[in-house]
DNA sequence: TTTCATGTAACTTTATATGTTACATGATTG
DNA sequence: CAATCATGTAACATATAAAGTTACATGAAA
């Protein structure tokens, strides 16, 4: 089944934007994610009506974070989008007469919503900034650059 | 994002044949699913080959379990189907050079990862007989009733 | 007023489960 | 043995949704 990659590549593109002080266009966006720029502006309309991003047009225009990445988490990512279907596999009739369907289908949910339920938790405890932090650390870990001084 | 309804699909089936004593045709297995004969063996030849059910070709030929009910958990129907990918939502780009994005493949990996383990936990611990168990509770509540018939 | 960039609609492409058709294989029964 | 029944399997069609693509209108900046 063909996987939905809109959350993964919104959260990418989230973070660089954070990294520049300027706004960003559709087009370089879809260059980071070797995508198309139309797609980029459709799948983030979703956050630009949650006030996760700002979009200009025009000279100088492109797209911006609405708010610090503190205050950005992960959930709140995935509900811009639409909350997407977290699962692949889903029951095959949601409202059976077949009393053996339906304990199928109760014994299914019970154990689908429990882990739907610890994502969303997840979701919501991480913020970008945390990945942020993350990112810096393994950066930190990396080979000298030009850019940082040694660590430890 | 369009579902894979085969596991529900399957457990459905599988607990119809526990309750007979005579194998179940293609057929009419594909009438419990409202679905498709041919689909239906398709879907099968995973679990026979895994030994949760048998076929035989034939007059008095069909489908009939592998073993006891106690002895099929849920995880053993989803691995015969070749476990099938569990989450809708995927990363965009499972190898990047951009450390952005690999900090935000190793976030999400963690999340899913953790469900998905949760979810291989539950379904280890869930076996047919436990379904059953719970359907003979459910219909113990219901009044008084001669057979119902199967819907669609 | 020219250029740039978004906003959005419409259409195409792609991937995958599922539906469908067809026929070979093999088992049972008379 | 021959007819019938049911599976085994291949091949192709369909449906759905994300993603790619094209086109053009809208609006902002220079």
């Amino acid at each position: 089944m063909k996987h939905d990659t809109r959350f993964s590549a919104m959260l990418h593109l989230l973070l660089h934007m954070a990294d520049r002080n300027q706004p960003i266009t559709s087009d370089e966006l879809a260059r980071y994610m070797a995508g198309n720029a139309a797609a980029v502006r459709r799948t983030m309309a979703g956050l630009r009506a949650a006030g996760i991003v700002r979009s200009g047009k025009g000279h100088g225009g492109g797209w911006t974070l609405g708010r610090p990445l503190q205050a950005i988490s992960l959930a709140d990512v995935y509900a811009a989008l639409g909350t997407p279907d977290l699962f692949a596999i889903g029951i095959r009739n949601p409202a059976p007469s077949c009393l053996v369907e339906r304990a199928v289908n109760a014994s299914m949910q019970e154990t689908l919503g429990e882990a739907e339920r610890l994502v969303q938790a997840r979701l919501q405890s991480i913020t970008l900034a945390s990945i942020a932090a993350e990112l810096r650390a393994r950066m930190a870990k990396l080979p000298l650059n030009p850019k940082e001084p040694h660590d430890a």
